[in-house]
DNA sequence: TAATAACAGTTGCATATGCAACGTAAAAGG
DNA sequence: CCTTTTACGTTGCATATGCAACTGTTATTA
């Protein structure tokens, strides 16, 4: 377990639980297991009874949709959680298979632990409720925001609703986006190219002007 | 409050709270309010902190996006609630402006006298705490769902995506959808006409058949 | 240093889409 | 019963987009 501190420090679920961190997975019964790469960590159609934290090695969320199609969703690093929604939910059947996209150790949290209320009432495990309830309230503003994004119905819309939002966001009209061309366009779920075609004719609009990945809103 | 009994009984947030329910709004130090056709309830800028209800009337959830452009987000009827994600996240700066679209009364629940463990430790309160969990981690799950979709890049395949949901969720190639064309349209974000369009290209396809809501996958 | 690969912009072309306008059928309302 | 409204499909047209191919520039690597 000491061998993991490191990581587990970085852990939002774990924020504000400092020292304590590891009577507390004692208490819960947190259980690591390893996965050698490739191997299926949750399939589609189980239950997801508990949250997973990447300690090492990468991880893929992968969703096969009614025709087949595979898609890969997110991949996840060393201190990324996964499985905290459907658990939380109840849900009774994975709509998504979690693969291990490299050797990699889990660590796994019943839900059920993390709900019920702690026979020893220890007060880490209500720092825990909160924490796992701010990063859901967390995620789902961000998956609101994405999803405002994704309705609009141009490119144009999209790219300008997205550098509206970083404008908000650092308070500023100039900033840096943290995305590279072929990831801005993966992120607005656009071709690459077309995205390209949309930026240079706003800058030749004199709507924005950019360079690389700094930007401008006029 | 014995008027709103019936009301309160709908709510997902209070589902297993039952008889103790008007304890527990006390214990909470619930507050109810009216508000008059046309009024805000609650300006972009201003933080938020509480859990509306609504009792009775309508409520809109409006969005201004950077370029002044205002859209409904959602209308909320009685029984639902909103500002729970961002409450919950501890959003300094509500990014939507709440409004009254028709007279209506709402009951607002502070957050930190949620999510802070109560004094009295009574059971009910665990409960709160688990319920708007769920209803996180399922609006959590919804909006990724409706991501899925709109990360689609032509109608076509929009269509078909939403379908195959349908589908699963019925577990059956043979089930009823529960928009009108319009609804479908706007639910999908495309136009109506072309998704009439594309709706009709499917069936002369023979890739699905449909007749007003009711569809079924070839 | 040279070779190679990743990244970003450009362009031609077929196709998809939004938009507006129109027609029809069913529903609502007088 | 007639009128009005609403829902839905259809179509023409301008435009937007995806896709593929090509170019130049910048990193990476041998």
């Amino acid at each position: 377990m000491n061998n993991n501190v490191e990581i587990l420090r970085k852990v939002k679920l774990f924020d504000a639980i400092d020292d304590k961190l590891e009577d507390m997975l004692q208490c819960l019964g947190s259980e690591e297991k390893k996965y050698d790469r490739g191997e299926i960590i949750l399939m589609t159609g189980q239950p997801v009874t508990s949250v997973g934290v990447v300690l090492s090695g990468e991880v893929q969320i992968i969703q096969e949709d009614y025709y087949g199609n595979r898609s890969i969703l997110t991949e996840l690093k060393p201190g990324h959680i996964f499985g905290e929604a459907f658990a939380s939910a109840g849900i009774k059947e994975s709509p998504v298979t979690i693969l291990a996209k490299s050797n990699c150790r889990i660590m796994f949290l019943a839900i059920e632990r993390i709900i019920s209320t702690c026979p020893n009432s220890c007060i880490f495990h209500s720092q825990l409720m909160e924490n796992l309830l701010k990063i859901l309230a967390r995620k789902n503003i961000l998956l609101s925001s994405k999803n405002q994004l994704l309705s609009q119905r141009t490119i144009r819309d999209k790219v300008l609703s997205y550098l509206g939002l970083q404008a908000e966001k650092k308070g500023s009209l100039e900033f840096e986006i943290p995305f590279s061309r072929n990831e801005l366009a993966d992120f607005l779920c656009v071709d690459r190219s077309a995205l390209s075609r949309v930026l240079s004719q706003l800058k030749k609009d004199g709507t924005i002007e950019y360079q690389n990945q700094h930007f401008r809103l006029l």
